[in-house]
DNA sequence: CTTATTACTAACCTTTTGGTTAGTTAACTT
DNA sequence: AAGTTAACTAACCAAAAGGTTAGTAATAAG
């Protein structure tokens, strides 16, 4: 019987959906991006209004990935000035309730 | 009657509890060595062989900050040549699902 | 004619994150 | 005496993420 006794049993899950899930949470804006536009449509200053904090160029970066990644839809209208609308895709607010309860897991954290 | 019709409602939530929540998770490593470690105590070595994919600096690296955090502790026993255990706090076993659930959030971007 | 408005782009820079390689310690085995 | 083992540390580097500043286009308002 040469079985090692106590070698590692490691978990097995499914690495590439785990990936994708920090692709569209991590970075220091995504989450805060998604929580703001929320259930509505939110035009783009709105969202630099909302967020201050954030830079132009990394607003629109971020937005320009979340649309790649599928988590959010950008509308143009043809108007001058230029408008334009973000908002979750229906994947989205299918499981945005599993986003808004992410905050949990910190705050099992936060209080010693 | 002044007040702005389409004003931003933003939603409003915990920002210490979901940056918390992003050291805990974000980083390339850090989910994938919170699952390994799961329910049993693990040797730095025996981490290091079921994630041959990071470098030997990068896993102490994370193994630190994830003591830091109080996610997981160190047990370092006083042998030659030495044995140090990693395995989970209390407060990460109680969310230990809500971790395991993380893939739900991609899987629903997975496929078209 | 000038200014304001909106949603951007471009060039550049700093900080953070992750990676490579080599060295250390102290006892045990050969 | 030399090699092996485990869990590190140190010095250095590359890539990614994030930030700053300035500029653009089209129209309408003053």
């Amino acid at each position: 019987m040469n079985e090692p006794i106590n070698a590692p049993k490691p978990h097995f899950f499914n690495h590439t959906a785990l990936k994708k899930t920090l692709d569209i949470i991590c970075g220091k804006w995504r989450l805060y991006i998604i929580y703001q536009i929320g259930t509505e449509a939110r035009r783009y200053g709105e969202l630099r209004r909302m967020i201050p904090e954030v830079s132009e160029k990394v607003l629109i970066q971020e937005l320009k990935a979340l649309v790649e990644l599928g988590v959010i839809e950008k509308k143009s209208y043809n108007e001058v000035p230029p408008r334009v609308e973000y908002s979750l895709t229906a994947k989205t607010l299918h499981i945005f309730p599993h986003l808004l309860e992410l905050t949990s897991i910190g705050e099992a954290f936060l209080n010693p």
